[in-house]
RNA sequence: GCCCCCAUAGUCUAGUGGCCUAGGACGUCGGCCUUUCAAGCCGAAGAUCAGGGGUUCGAAUCCCCUUGGGGGUACCA
């Protein structure tokens, strides 16, 4: 048993994320895909995406894409899938549509399912009334009995019928999840399922049964949410005789309303944290740990030690709620140990999107490099670092006079502190931080100024806030004739007041 | 309604019968540092371990019931 819990067996771990494009891809289905992959990289299994694409209806245009670059984006490369040529392709189940049908069919021969010729309309006045007079819905297995005449009659009349599964009457069908042990279900409590829509495609349950054997899955990782299906799944595998995979269903992940993650819980696409500024690798360890666990403290694990530690027996079983400040807290973890060069990289496109448009592009490297080292330990997503650092690229800064004329200092003496702050910085040769310092704190005490009240003063002329990296590196870095005109102009300003 | 799963602070979690006067993290609050904001460091508040019954010398940990939450109940995945 251990030995199947940690994959460790002979038996070669295959795993698969199996995506439907119907939407994109939103936290939880990453973190499933997470899990399968770090489980496929801990063990030295394979990691097999697999588009599942039987809901004709449902697909949306550029899901595919979309799937794909987020795993691309997280670095979790497949070994088999879209793009990546295996021994067990196609990989999109509407390309492996000939697999289905006869199988279904055997099924068919076999006794174990039955062509069903019912409308939806019927079906949906069944289960109407069997809700109105609260009972379990499911399919009342009219067709389940059909004598071949009367199947040939039904066809005559042109009716294309469904493949249900004929699920025994009695008994019980059981599994043991990997993370949640024992599971049982009534079969009496189970409807006859469809295999095979009256459109030719299969449903989820055939084409996931089928794959999954075909392509030597030998460890289903997927949510919570299809623990009610597996029972169906299991009276698949042994209709077919194949031999069921291992499963192991996760805990999902929850919206801040505690229900199930979907479009309406805003912001959950993937790809969106990317564009929100987020880093990759810190959006891996916070998935990671959203129903994982190192041990009792570590919070932040690199990539190479996830892959090494990561196990089934640490996953845990009650659902998590995405707590965006955890994730903002330990982005900024990640963006204060990057290197000043890889910051640079990953902030540029930020800056360029998002500074004003009136600031002209493109924006010189190595002044950007000096502006994101005052900014670093600032920003806790990159997309902040333009409103952060906008200051340093204007030509203008207006300084609110409302903050000007409350800083506590008199406006009389903050007029004169500007006035002789203009005529030291005009002299002064060398303009870097260290003589500005030495020359402003003498200056606070010939003005008999505390110098948090100077400092105070000359942050909101050049920053035009009062809060900013340290006020002489960013005088350093704007140069004199940049502070001299921003201390003017708040100088006109006070005076006009 | 019925079925399945789950249940430790606002949130993520550690804990698998004695090491638990329940540990860590985010967030919150306070302090230090300091020219502001962060970062960093230190500290605090915050959990009757959902409730009630058992089992046991001993239970957050095992069993039962209740309650709560989630998921499923489609010719969706």
């Amino acid at each position: 048993m251990s030995e199947q819990l940690s994959g460790d067996g002979s038996k070669s771990v295959r795993v698969r994320y199996a995506p439907s494009p119907t939407g994109y891809p939103h936290v939880g289905n990453i973190r499933t895909a997470l899990f399968n992959w770090l489980f496929a990289r801990h063990t030295g299994g394979n990691f097999v995406i697999r588009i599942e694409d039987t809901d004709v209806e449902r697909r949306v245009a550029g899901a595919v894409e979309d799937i794909l670059e987020s795993l691309r984006w997280m670095g979790m490369a497949w070994d088999e899938g879209p793009c990546v040529d295996g021994d067990f392709g196609p990989y999109t189940q509407s390309e492996r549509l000939h697999l289905y049908q006869p199988l279904a069919d055997q099924l068919v021969r076999e006794d174990y399912a039955y062509p069903c010729f019912c409308s939806a309309q019927r079906l949906e006045e069944m289960r109407a009334e069997q809700v109105r007079l609260n009972q379990p819905t499911g399919y009342d297995r009219r067709c389940r009995d059909l004598t071949e005449q009367e199947r040939a009659r039904c066809r005559a009349e042109g009716i294309d019928p469904v493949i249900r599964f004929k699920v025994p009457r009695a008994g019980r069908t059981q599994f043991r999840d990997l993370i949640r042990g024992k599971v049982t279900f009534e079969n009496s409590l189970l409807d006859d399922f469809v295999l095979l829509k009256s459109d030719g495609f299969p449903t989820y349950h055939l084409a996931n049964v089928i794959d999954d054997h075909f392509m030597q899955i030998s460890h289903v990782l997927r949510a919570d949410e299809w623990m009610a299906s597996t029972p169906r799944h299991i009276m698949l595998y042994n209709a077919l005789k194949y031999e069921p995979p291992l499963f192991a269903h996760l805990p999902m992940i929850l919206g801040p309303d505690k229900s199930k993650l979907s479009k309406r819980h805003g912001a959950t696409s993937l790809l969106e944290f990317r564009e929100e500024g987020y880093l990759a690798e810190a959006m891996m360890n916070f998935l990671a740990l959203l129903g994982w666990s190192l041990d009792d403290r570590t919070e932040i694990i690199d990539r190479q030690t996830l892959i090494k530690s990561f196990s089934l027996e640490r996953i845990g079983k009650t659902a998590a709620i995405f707590n965006i400040d955890k994730l903002r807290w330990m982005n900024g973890v990640y963006i204060r140990a990057l290197s000043l060069e890889e910051l640079t990289d990953k902030a540029i496109p930020f800056l360029e999107k998002h500074l004003p448009s009136h600031i002209t592009r493109p924006l010189d490297r190595d002044y950007v490099r000096k502006v994101v080292a005052l900014e670093q330990d600032r920003m806790k997503t990159l997309k902040e670092l333009p409103e952060l650092a906008r200051f340093f690229f204007e030509a203008e800064v207006a300084a609110p006079l409302d903050l000007l004329a409350n800083t506590g200092v008199p406006d009389q003496k903050a007029v004169e502190a500007f006035e002789v702050s203009l005529d030291v910085i005009s002299g002064m040769e060398p303009f870097d931080h260290d003589s500005l310092e030495t020359r402003f704190r003498a200056l606070a005490t010939e003005l008999s100024l505390k110098t948090k009240d100077l400092f105070g003063l000359l942050r909101i002329a050049i920053t035009g806030g009062t809060s900013a990296p340290p006020l002489f590196d960013t005088m350093a870095l704007l140069g004199k004739d940049q502070c001299i005109r921003r201390i003017q102009k708040a100088l006109v300003l006070l005076r006009c007041a």
